[in-house]
RNA sequence: GCACAGGUGGGUGAGUGGUUAAAGCCGACAGACUGUAAAUCUGUUCCUCCUAGCGAGGUACGGAGGUUCGAAUCCUCCCCUGUGCA
């Protein structure tokens, strides 16, 4: 370990699959050794979404300081710029209370560009995203992959014809900074300086990670996931990014009529299945990351946890 | 009991004599991801073998027979399911 970082402050980083007791976990860890808990869910981050996000309730909240947790109004956007600035932040303002952070999510992106840094690139231009994107309807589904491949070949090779986001992303980039995009990437990333970065993966086994993904789906339907979203729809618009997310957008659909609400409960389920197997995806690839193969609120998984966040606090000194 | 309709791979559902191990969709698994990422996209998905290939062999469209050079597809009988009539 270079000598600069021997001393550096500690950083705890929660991470897993939706439903793999992150928050339980980060709960514990915080209590315990005086942490303060910085939130990684992109969607957590919007206010008045509670039943859907599977946010820590108000007793969860007491137990420890939370950040960027129902910080952003509904209505805006945030990129994971946005959130690496804003964590970083944060992660300075609890260093100077001599607290320990803990940062606690499920948004791969946001942890990465929090961690490792963006490259440096423009931001969003909704402007010239709207005309690509018009250009793109009526010139056929390969046009934006052509278009890209003529701005930055290296590029095009890596992004999929198909995968419009990305594709949207590189020419913007491209144009906006007439640079190539993968020229930019070489310029490097900011990455995080100045902690000891000590990650730990939740990885339960995969049927009760399921099964337990099930019954939480169908119980943020009980307690009134519909009626949260009509609420919110009714004042937000359905267009609102977080009512676009995972439950949410199924609600959406049974309210609209075009889902049963057994259907909807069975599609939101599915949908945060498949969600939990992308993150694993993800996370498998986080280097340095220590797992655990169980739940975050399995008393053992803590304590096994516990002891090795005090261990690393104590070589720290 | 009679009359129709139908039984296809993990699910759904195409296919009605031959490049069909069987479309598409879903699921499952694996992968990608550098500013809306709870997003978006890709690959694999009957079994066995290898020199790992638009490779070789074996099984497979409810069951058993049959017709045919060749059957998921045609014929016979049987077993199930749905609907209508008794």
């Amino acid at each position: 370990m270079p000598a600069e970082t021997a001393f550096a402050p500690l950083l705890v980083v929660i991470l897993g699959p939706t439903g793999s007791g992150k928050t339980a976990l980060s709960l514990e860890v915080a209590e315990r050794f005086q942490g303060e808990i910085v939130n990684c869910d992109s969607v957590a981050m919007y206010r008045e979404f509670e039943i859907g996000t599977a946010k820590p309730n108000l007793a969860e909240r007491a137990r420890a300081p939370h950040h960027l947790l129902d910080c952003m109004d509904p209505t805006s956007f945030v990129t994971a710029g946005d959130y690496a600035r804003m964590a970083r932040q944060t992660l300075d303002q609890i260093r100077l209370r001599g607290n320990l952070a803990v940062v606690v999510g499920g948004t791969g992106l946001y942890l990465r560009a929090l961690l490792d840094g963006l490259f440096h690139g423009p931001e969003r231009s909704e402007a010239l995203r709207e005309r690509l994107r018009r250009r793109a309807a009526d010139r056929g589904p390969h046009h934006l992959w052509r278009v890209l491949r003529r701005l930055d070949l290296s590029a095009a090779e890596k992004i999929h014809a198909h995968d419009t986001p990305k594709l949207i992303r590189a020419i913007e980039v491209c144009l906006a900074s007439r640079q190539k995009m993968t020229d930019l990437w070489k310029q490097g990333r900011e990455s995080l300086q100045g902690y000891r970065i000590m990650r730990l993966g939740l990885n339960p086994a995969r049927e009760a990670l399921y099964q337990r993904i099930n019954r939480r789906a169908q119980q943020m339907f009980a307690c009134g996931l519909l009626e949260e979203t009509r609420e919110l729809s009714h004042r937000y618009g359905e267009l609102a990014t977080p009512l676009q997310s995972l439950g949410y957008k199924q609600a959406l659909q049974c309210i609209r009529g075009e889902l049963s609400l057994e259907a909807a409960i069975k599609a939101a389920q599915q949908a945060h299945r498949n969600y939990a197997k992308r993150q694993m995806t993800w996370f498998r690839r986080e280097p340095d990351t220590t797992w655990f193969g169980g739940f975050g609120d399995d008393p053992r998984v803590q304590q096994e946890i516990l002891n090795q966040v005090q261990q690393q606090l104590v070589a720290n000194r």
